[in-house]
RNA sequence: GGGCAGUUAGCUCAGGGGGAGAGCGCUUCCUUGACACGGAAGAGGUCGUUGGUUCGAUUCCAAUACUGCCCACCA
């Protein structure tokens, strides 16, 4: 195979296969015979920029179990899509254009929503661009993304619908507003973050100036908005002033003490000031003691003309002149530090201000209940790792309704109308074409749009052609999978759960495998200020697709965070570079045989039969490790057949009948060389699917691509217990003879003279390996028998079953031996004492199971025995 | 204030009731006819601490320490 070059170049690999795969169609489902659907949607990235490390990650698992289940048979579906990522998105656009001097007002809604199409078509196709190079096994044909015809509808349905069924409402409540986005958001948009903050504390006059009362506050500048104060009723201090009234101060408003249990009596001076405008428990005190609600700023975060003479200032000037002019009329009692709680917002980073308006919300009771019952009857989804699950139930437990509208312009806009003369209101589908209620045609939309999460969270059902009943969506659906970080948990899985339940009867996938972060080399989070973000596309031109992939999914377990270390890609690239170079030498020793010799047929050597043994033993474990979304572990078990197994020794042992002059032998390792290669560039194929496919089509198999190859069978047959126990006594034997080599210092290149006396049992395969012992030990004459006397001044060592004889005239250092031996039969011993103990015990061999005390009786034979041998050579040295 | 992870070789991490593992790094040797992105031989850990369960614990349980994360409308 002259064409390949001594080190694997994924550039031009990677360049080949993947428009291959597309013409080829294999990645398209398709309802073909009787095959069993399995699918996967993807978790639609935002269109807002370019997929990061944490995509790859994710991205890779799915791509390595649709992989994995298409070449087992299964009509596999992952469907790719994107999400319009409405704040996100229009945030971005925003910025671009204020770069230019532009607002989004100066352009109007429409200009403003073309230039944000334009933006998502570049981007969406930066993105379709980065999947191709990970090399993603996704069907095109079904794509979808958020803001599509049939998305919308899906949309317009559930909004629609859950209207009618008074499950969406609209009104007027206490919201999270962004003033720097200007936008309601939702409570899991807000960031909570400890914050060195201040108490301060504030006494507001008794109106008929017969004292003060005393609260504090975080926030004095809501103050302005304040239209209670609030004790517990049943607060010995305060009964007398409950009804009174105190003049706020600086404004000269007077206001009530009212009595209200959601008062604290432990905190501060067990009195609250009460402002139903800016803050969500004040509001309902407020609500139950029928209170004004006086809102004091803009949607900018400036004080309003309600804020007097602080009208137009910013609210965190605000508060400083507010604390000034307290001080200066004495109000100000005292000002303590104090860390609390203050919610930013998830997107500008803007500290959010708790803000009385009106907005449109999902009540989440009536939604929610169904899920959780689903769950506790064990007919919920299943987490990988479990432990999710109670996050989950949490968070869906305790959940509040849910704000859904936002004042933005890219995303579904609220599909209500108001009417301009009769002033009622028409949730519909489609605009009506006049009002319902008076038959005027003066009809306005409402200006806002939708939560993101509002259509994201219909994906695995909106995306098969919910509402209407299509093929794929009783084929796909439910899905069997969803892969995806534990930080959307509350976001997107919690809420897909209840939707899908809601509008399909169906749990939307049937388990949930978590993923972690992927953090920098420091165990840092990736972030933009920080700059140590990696971009996986720099990682694959460097290094290749399928390195990234391998050291990506074998990274970490499920649910946990990864640190990226290029030295483990380098790893990985090097792995991928052994596998080049193994396949090499097996298509070099290929050349010019027909298919027919090929086929896997005996008289199979011990070493055949061992390694097809552990060829089995690998395809049973690696299927069952990727069933249970064990890629680490089936990563590593690959590794070490590949590496440990078949190329150091396999291949080592292959050499002999290779370059022998024999034909049959030859023809038989031919076999099995493209036999175990065949198999085993099939299981990694999920994982490093360019380098398989690019060997793959080296190899004299038939087949079109070997992303549709079948994927490999455990079959007993091939077990072999004896090859294994000889391959181990060879093993052991050569490495003890490159370990006395090593330790004496024998030149590599000097043949020696090797005596092995070895146990009646295993003399069989030791002489028939003596070639190989030969070769790989630089043995010139090589004696086995299994009586033989230790020749005079030579070196001895003891393996399993056999012992060896090195006569190095000249070079014998007695003391080097007896060194050797002694820790030898330091170790034995310790061995030998263990297993005593233990079978000592009566506790043990009565209440053990039998094998563990069999196994043990065992191990404890083998030591002694080898322990005895190691003695006698010792005595044999010493005298 | 609740909850959840983690603590194993110098580093990064697997593992799991019965002989401590990998990758990288380290030491020594080797350009041998697949591969120096390689080969060979090594060194290196009382598995955070303290109790308990068990014939047996690094693994299960309970406390504890440290680290990290999530949740929470106490001003």
């Amino acid at each position: 195979m002259t064409e390949m070059a001594k080190t694997y170049d994924p550039r031009q690999a990677e360049a080949k296969w993947y428009d291959y795969w597309l013409e080829g169609g294999y990645f398209k489902a398709g309802e073909k015979g009787d095959k069993e659907p399995y699918t996967i949607v993807i978790p639609p990235p935002n269109v807002t920029g370019n997929l990061h490390i944490g995509h790859a990650l994710n991205n890779t698992l799915q791509d390595i179990l649709i992989r994995f289940k298409r070449m087992q048979g299964y009509d596999a579906l992952w469907l790719p899509g994107m999400d319009h990522a409405g704040i996100a998105t229009q945030a971005c656009v925003e910025a671009k254009l204020r770069e230019e001097g532009i607002s989004r007002h100066e352009l109007g809604r429409e200009k403003f929503l073309e230039v944000v199409w334009q933006w998502k078509d570049e981007y969406a196709q930066n993105i379709a661009s980065q999947w191709r190079k990970m090399g993603l096994s996704l069907d095109y044909s079904r794509e979808r993304f958020t803001l599509d015809e049939g998305l919308s509808d899906a949309v317009k349905e559930v909004f629609v619908r859950l209207y009618d069924e008074g499950l969406i409402y609209r009104g007027k409540y206490i919201i999270n507003w962004d003033p720097v986005a200007r936008t309601a958001l939702s409570d899991i948009e807000v960031i909570h973050k400890e914050v060195q903050g201040a108490l301060y504390h504030i006494k507001y006059p008794l109106a008929d100036g017969s004292g003060f009362i005393q609260i504090a506050t975080t926030r004095p500048e809501t103050m302005l908005g304040d239209t209670a104060v609030a004790v517990h009723p049943e607060d010995e201090r305060y009964q007398g002033m409950i009804g009174k009234e105190v003049i706020l101060p600086l404004t000269g408003r007077k206001i009530p003490i009212i009595a209200d249990d959601y008062v604290d009596m432990e905190f501060g001076s067990g009195a609250v000031k009460i402002t139903p405008a800016h803050d969500p428990n004040d509001f309902e005190v407020g609500n139950r003691h029928q209170l004004s609600q006086i809102l004091v700023m803009d949607e900018l975060g400036k004080m309003n003309e309600k804020a007097g003479k602080y009208q137009g200032m910013d609210r965190f000037d605000c508060r400083k002149q507010i604390v000034k002019d307290l001080e200066a009329e004495g109000f100000l009692v005292k000002v303590e530090e104090h860390v609390h709680a203050v919610g930013h917002s998830e997107r500008s980073g803007a500290v959010v201000e708790p803000y009385l308006s009106t907005q449109w919300f999902v009540a989440m009771k009536p939604l929610t209940e169904r899920a959780i019952r689903a769950q506790k009857n064990g007919e919920g989804v299943r987490f990988v790792p479990e432990r999710f699950e109670k996050i989950y139930l949490n968070w869906i437990e305790n959940v509040r309704d849910w704000c859904i509208s936002r004042q933005l312009w890219w995303g579904h806009r609220i599909p209500a109308w108001y009417c301009g003369e009769c002033g009622e209101m028409t949730v519909a589908r489609e605009e009506p074409a006049e009002c319902p209620h008076c038959g005027n045609n003066r009809l306005k939309q409402d200006e806002d749009v939708l939560d993101t999460w509002f259509s994201s969270v219909l994906w695995p059902f909106s995306t098969l052609g919910w509402p209407e009943q299509t093929r794929d969506l009783k084929r796909y659906f439910p899905t069997d999978v969803l892969v995806t970080g534990y930080d959307i948990i509350y976001f997107w899985v919690a809420r897909m759960i209840f939707m899908a339940l809601k509008f399909t009867d169906e749990i939307p996938f049937k388990d949930v495998l978590m993923t972690g972060l992927v953090r920098d080399a420091e165990g840092r989070k990736m972030s933009k200020s920080l700059g140590n973000g990696i971009d996986p596309m720099d990682v694959i031109d460097k290094y290749g697709a399928d390195a990234m992939r391998y050291m990506l999914s074998t990274g970490c377990t499920p649910g946990n965070d990864q640190r990226f270390r290029f030295e483990r890609v380098e790893a990985a690239r090097n792995f991928a570079n052994k596998i080049w170079n193994a396949s090499r030498f097996a298509l070099m020793h290929l050349e010019g045989t027909s298919e027919k010799d090929l086929r896997l047929k005996g008289p199979f050597s011990t070493a055949d039969q061992w390694i097809l043994h552990r060829l089995n033993e690998t395809v049973r474990d690696v299927t069952r490790l990727l069933d249970r979304y064990d890629f680490g572990e089936a990563g590593r078990i690959l590794h070490n057949f590949i590496w440990d197994e078949f190329c150091d020794w396999y291949i080592e042992f292959a050499k002999l009948p290779l370059y022998g002059e024999e034909e049959e032998p030859k023809r038989v390792t031919r076999s099995v060389l493209v036999h175990v290669l065949d198999q085993l560039l099939r299981l990694l194929h999920p994982t490093m699917p360019f380098i398989t496919e690019e060997i793959w089509q080296h190899l004299p198999v038939k087949g079109k691509s070997i992303a549709i190859a079948s994927w490999p069978e455990a079959n007993d047959e091939f077990a072999s217990p004896r090859a294994v126990k000889e391959m181990r006594t060879l093993i052991e034997i050569i490495r003890a003879m490159r370990n006395i080599r090593a330790e004496m210092d024998v030149a590599p290149k000097r043949q020696i003279e090797l005596l092995i006396r070895s146990d009646q049992d295993v003399i069989g395969s030791i002489s028939d390996h003596e070639a190989v012992i030969r070769k790989l030990c630089g043995v010139n004459r090589l004696t086995v028998d299994t009586d033989l006397k230790r020749p005079e001044k030579s070196v001895a060592a003891v393996v399993t079953g056999a012992e060896l004889f090195l006569p190095l005239s000249g070079l014998v250092d007695i003391r080097e031996t007896v060194s050797r031996l002694k820790a030898e039969l330091k170790k034995l011993d310790a061995e030998v004492e263990r297993v005593r103990k233990k079978l000592a015990n009566p506790g043990f061999v009565s209440k053990a199971p039998a094998h563990v005390v069999e196994n043990e009786r065992k191990k404890g034979e083998e030591y002694k025995e080898k322990r005895d041998k190691v003695i006698a050579r010792l005595k044999e040295i010493e005298g």
